[in-house]
Order: structure tokens, then C-alpha cells, then sequence
DNA sequence: CATAAACACGAACGTTCGTGCTATCTATTT
DNA sequence: AAATAGATAGCACGAACGTTCGTGTTTATG
């Protein structure tokens, strides 16, 4: 009797591979789980199974090698990463309000522990920032398009009349990046209880900062 | 005085270990450079004494556990690091010019590729930050002994009369390293050839912002 | 110069790593 | 009910992991 890892498929499923969807699904969302503490070269395909009941190569012949399965554990972390932040920041309107909410799903995904080890593509930057591969290269590509979107908030927010025209986007991008991922840094290593506020606060001042008269008002 | 049982020790005179001493820091020098690419869990006996044309076991008797050598690495680290940046820096009088060559000095190291992996401390810290065990709470304390320094500088800058005494030097310590750190992240990660002048320059404008009229000159 | 301490080595330990091959099981389609 | 394709398990592999042990080789000093 083989250990089902997921209840038993539903009865009409349209066609195959529903049940290893499934079953790939609940592994990456592991393999997420234990990446986000220990790494993706901490990520072993012998632990995995172990936590999941499965056999290591009952695992593994979803993936084919291990480099596959770190790629789709970023993957999956990049899906997890949009849903808690890009998507409902999507529902302020356009302008400092939704850059705003970047910033604040963002922070409260780290708050709320979406991610057990507390940043997913934090740990992962710094993990593979100076090696070469293609999963250096999705990360990186990653963080671009991460990076890209908050400029495009800002940019955004100019052209609505929120921001002064004169600031460098790009600029302001990094540097609001640098002070969330700073007060991660406090929170997580240092035990920093006030590290998020900080970084709200330090954030929000530099957002008032260039913001104009015709600005919504920010919390 | 009574008399032992057994025989005394014959007590010979301590060796000197110099050769043991010299040895242990040509290994300690290599392992700063894999771990600050690799992180120190990638460090290993076997490949660390490969680069050394030593055999595992002379090289493992140095440490006694890679626990211990992943210590020692880390103590290391915190030796150069110290040498390049905390050292120097005392050569520039208190108050702002001490900041300011702190700062300098750090990103210098960084741009200067001391460690080859750019940074040895930023990606310690993201690789242990969610574990636990003596190893994460040395590189917690050396943390909090740079963070410490930082303030410590602010402080002085502020008694000075450099920097405006309502200033709260721990944040803006956490300020400055965030930046320092971003842009670390920004040219390591990004590739972003303008990360490191863009961090000087956010660094600068944030100590512009809080100097006072008698600061001496910033760069 | 003798010798004990410090140092380094080779071989092997048991474990875990990633990765194959093959057989068996399960669910859907005929 | 048989056929079929997909999913999982069992088993084995060579390599590398951290670690131990016994044995030689340096080397400083009594």
C-alpha cells in the first residue's frame, strides 16, 4: 500500500497528471520551506522525501536533476513571492498608493513568516551572488524584474503627480530595497525587535521626502 | 605539601608552534576565500585541502571539528575585515571624518575584492541567519560589534558637534549599512557597475543631511 | 645527539550526497 | 476487463562528506 502523499484525485480529473501535478506542487512547497532555511545547496533531495513521505527517487523523477529542482523551487517562491505582493498592490490605484502597498506587502511578508527562514530570494541572493549557472541567473533575473517593478511604481507615481518629477527612479528603487532588506537583515540575525519599523519608518520618510503637495497622504 | 601518588609530570618547556601556527593560517586564509564564495557550510575538509596539497586528515587535525573550522574562518574573517576597515579608519580624527572613513573603508574593501566572494559577512549573515548553533550567534555578536561601531562613530560625530546631536545614531547606523549592503547586493548580484558610487553617494547625501555647519568638508 | 612533542599522512569508517535502472502500483482510456 | 501511460518504490552506484586511527616525519630543546 503506497504512502499517498495527497488525497485520492477527484473523480473526474480531464486528463493524466493530476495527480503528479498535485504531488509536485506539495513537494516545491517544501522545498521552499526548507531553501528559505537552510539554502538551495542545503535543499537535499534525501531530506525532502524524508519530510514528505515519498522515496528519494520517487521524488527526484519529477525533476531529473537537482539544478532542475532548485530552478523550480525558485519558481514556486517567485509564484508565492507575487501572490503576497505584487498581486494585492495591484489593487491600490495607481500612483504613491500603490508603490506604498509594494512596500507594505512586501515588509509584511517578511513580518508574517510567509517564508519560515524569513526571506526567500534574500538568503538566495546572497547565496549564489557570486557564483555562475542558470540558477544565479533566474535569481538574478528575478531580483531585475523585482527591482523594475518598484521603479515602475515610482515612475508611475511621478506621472500621476505624486512624486517629484526630479528623482531618479531607478535610484530610489535600491535604495528603498537596501532598507527593507536591511531591517530583515537586523530582524533576522540580530533579533532586532524594532527592525521593521525602522525600516517602515525610514522608508516612509524618504517617500514624504519627495512626495508633492498633490501626493495622497501616506500613514 | 603531600606528595602524588603517581608521578609528577615531567614537565617539559612548551614547545614553540610556530610551524603548526603557520600552517593553520595559510588554511585559515583559503577557507575565508571559499567560504566568502561557497558560505561556510560549502566550505569543505576535502576541498580545502585539495587547494592545499594537504591530506584531509593533517588539515582536519588543526580543528577537531568543522564547527570549530568554520569558527576559526569566521575569526578570520573578522581579523581582516578589521585590519581593512576598523583600523584605518582610527587614523582619521573623531567626529565625521572617523565616520566617513569608516564607511570609505568599507565599501573599499568590498570594491577591492578582499574576499573574493565580495563580501564575506553580508553572505554569512543571510546563510545563517535562520539557524542555530555557536556558529550564527558569533556572526550575530561581530554584527552587533560592527553595527555598534558604526553608532559609536555617529555618537562621537554628534559630541563633536559634526552631526546634530537629535539624530538617533543606532538607526542611522542601520541606515548606513543597509545602504552599504544593498549596494553590495546591487554590483554582486545585478551586476549594476554603478551600485557601490550610487551607495557612496546615497551614504553621503544622508550625512550631508544631518551634519551641522561646523562638520569639516565631505568629500 | 637523543628524544619527545608537534605535525602530517594514508587508509578506512559509516553516512549522505545526487543519480540511475527496473519493477510495481494507480488511474484513466479504450 | 484489458490496455496504457504516468507515478512511485526498491535497490544500487560511485563520489564526497566529516571523522577516527595508527604510523611515520619534522623539529626544537634538554
Amino acid at each position: 500500500m503506497p504512502k499517498a502523499v495527497l488525497a485520492p484525485p477527484k473523480k473526474r480529473a480531464p486528463r493524466s497528471q493530476a495527480r503528479g501535478l498535485r504531488t509536485r506542487e506539495a513537494i516545491l512547497e517544501r522545498a521552499v520551506d526548507i531553501a528559505s532555511v537552510h539554502g538551495l545547496e542545503g535543499l537535499t533531495v534525501g531530506s525532502l522525501a524524508q519530510q514528505l513521505n515519498m522515496s528519494k527517487s520517487g521524488l527526484f523523477a519529477h525533476f531529473g536533476s537537482k539544478e532542475d529542482l532548485q530552478l523550480a523551487t525558485v519558481e514556486k517562491a517567485r509564484q508565492i513571492f507575487i501572490e503576497h505582493v505584487t498581486l494585492p498592490a495591484i489593487h491600490a490605484p495607481k500612483g504613491m498608493p500603490r508603490l506604498w502597498g509594494l512596500v507594505e506587502h512586501w515588509l509584511g511578508l517578511k513580518e508574517k513568516h510567509i517564508f519560515r527562514g524569513g526571506c526567500f530570494f534574500s538568503a538566495a541572493s546572497f547565496e549564489f551572488d557570486s557564483r555562475r549557472g542558470v540558477v544565479r541567473d533566474r535569481i538574478a533575473a528575478i531580483m531585475h524584474e523585482w527591482i523594475g517593478a518598484i521603479a515602475r511604481a515610482i515612475y508611475e507615481a511621478q506621472k500621476a503627480g505624486h512624486i517629484d518629477p526630479k528623482v531618479d527612479p531607478t535610484r530610489t528603487a535600491f535604495e528603498i530595497h537596501a532598507i527593507a532588506m536591511g531591517g530583515h537583515w537586523a530582524h533576522q540575525l540580530l533579533d532586532d525587535r524594532q527592525a521593521y519599523s525602522r525600516a517602515r519608518t525610514t522608508i516612509l520618510e524618504k517617500l514624504r521626502s519627495i512626495a508633492t503637495p498633490a501626493c495622497p497622504h501616506l500613514p
